[in-house]
DNA sequence: CTGGGCTCCTGCCCGC
DNA sequence: TGCGGGCAGGAGCCCA
């Protein structure tokens, strides 16, 4: 599932394609992919504008398309963001295409459904909540540690469930909380505000490390993750304890646990983290 | 306010 | 071989 590191793949691959050009068409094949503004004010709203960026925050997609308008594509599980020459198959699922002025074409395509796509100024998604508060980007080097524990200390929830929340750090999802959590030491159970400076340290470098790693390995395709060309990331074969329950841990070589915290399959070693 | 649980949705895997 | 059930999960929403 798209995470911060595989959103950044497909970012910075879209950008030096994008940036210029111009939507001269759009279809939606589902309409209510699109959640603001309503579908057909997304189609005449989008048609004509002009491509000035290509950017995430989180795992938001963030495109700024001129005129104080921004179009936003979040992938929820199964989304997929491809730029393909307009002869090209359209696949299953494929919910929304976006004509370019070179002949290329931007497809939404999203088996689940869990993604969405937005259009409006960041003012007018914020205040209608279609865009979420998130906290900080946990790459970013103004980001420290300090920061982190100050964040951590007012939660009463499990660190699992924290790093999950985007309103805490912005992008972390399952695979991410896990890798960042295992390389840390740390057990997916303790309460956020239980751990020390120290600890939060170690979590701080741990989430920076496994997300930088990712996005140089182009992201994990653990499931459905492709990047704009259709091509599978590196990362999945690299994962520590993501969908490795019941082999051994790498560190120390006993059987990894998996259990259910805050909704979602954790898997963790019992020894190594504590 | 906070955290946990439910919901959406399809594909995949397992067992019969 | 085919089919049904269970499971996977991001995040909005509801509720205690």
């Amino acid at each position: 599932m798209p995470e911060l590191p595989e959103v950044e793949t497909i970012v910075a691959d879209l950008r030096p394609h994008l940036v210029g050009r111009t939507i001269v068409r759009c279809e939606l094949r589902f309409p209510s992919i699109v959640r603001h503004p309503e579908p057909e004010v997304f189609i005449d709203s989008i048609t004509g504008l002009t491509i000035e960026g290509v950017g995430r925050r989180g795992k938001f997609i963030l495109i700024p398309l001129g005129e104080g308008r921004l179009l936003v594509v979040h992938l929820g599980m199964s989304g997929q963001l491809r730029l393909v020459d307009a002869a090209t198959e359209i696949a299953n699922h494929t919910h929304a295409i976006l004509d370019l002025d070179d002949g290329r074409q931007l497809r939404y395509r999203d088996p689940r459904r869990f993604g969405r796509l937005l259009l409006g100024t960041e003012d007018e998604l914020l205040t209608s909540g279609t865009l979420p508060r998130l906290g900080p980007e946990p790459i970013d080097p103004a980001f420290d540690a300090e920061q982190l524990f100050q964040r951590l200390r007012r939660r009463r929830a499990s660190l699992k469930a924290v790093l999950l929340d985007q309103g805490t750090v912005a992008g972390v999802g399952n695979i991410y909380a896990d890798e960042s959590l295992h390389r840390a030491r740390l057990r997916p159970d303790r309460l956020a505000k239980s751990l020390s400076r120290k600890s939060v340290r170690r979590l701080h470098e741990s989430l920076r490390d496994s997300l930088e790693v990712a996005i140089r390995n182009r992201g994990s395709s653990v499931d459905t993750y492709r990047d704009a060309w259709g091509e599978i990331g590196n990362q999945q074969e690299s994962l520590l304890v993501y969908g490795r329950a019941g082999e051994p841990c790498m560190t120390c070589g006993r059987p990894l646990s998996i259990v259910r915290i805050a909704g979602r399959s954790t898997v963790f070693c019992r020894r190594c983290q504590r």
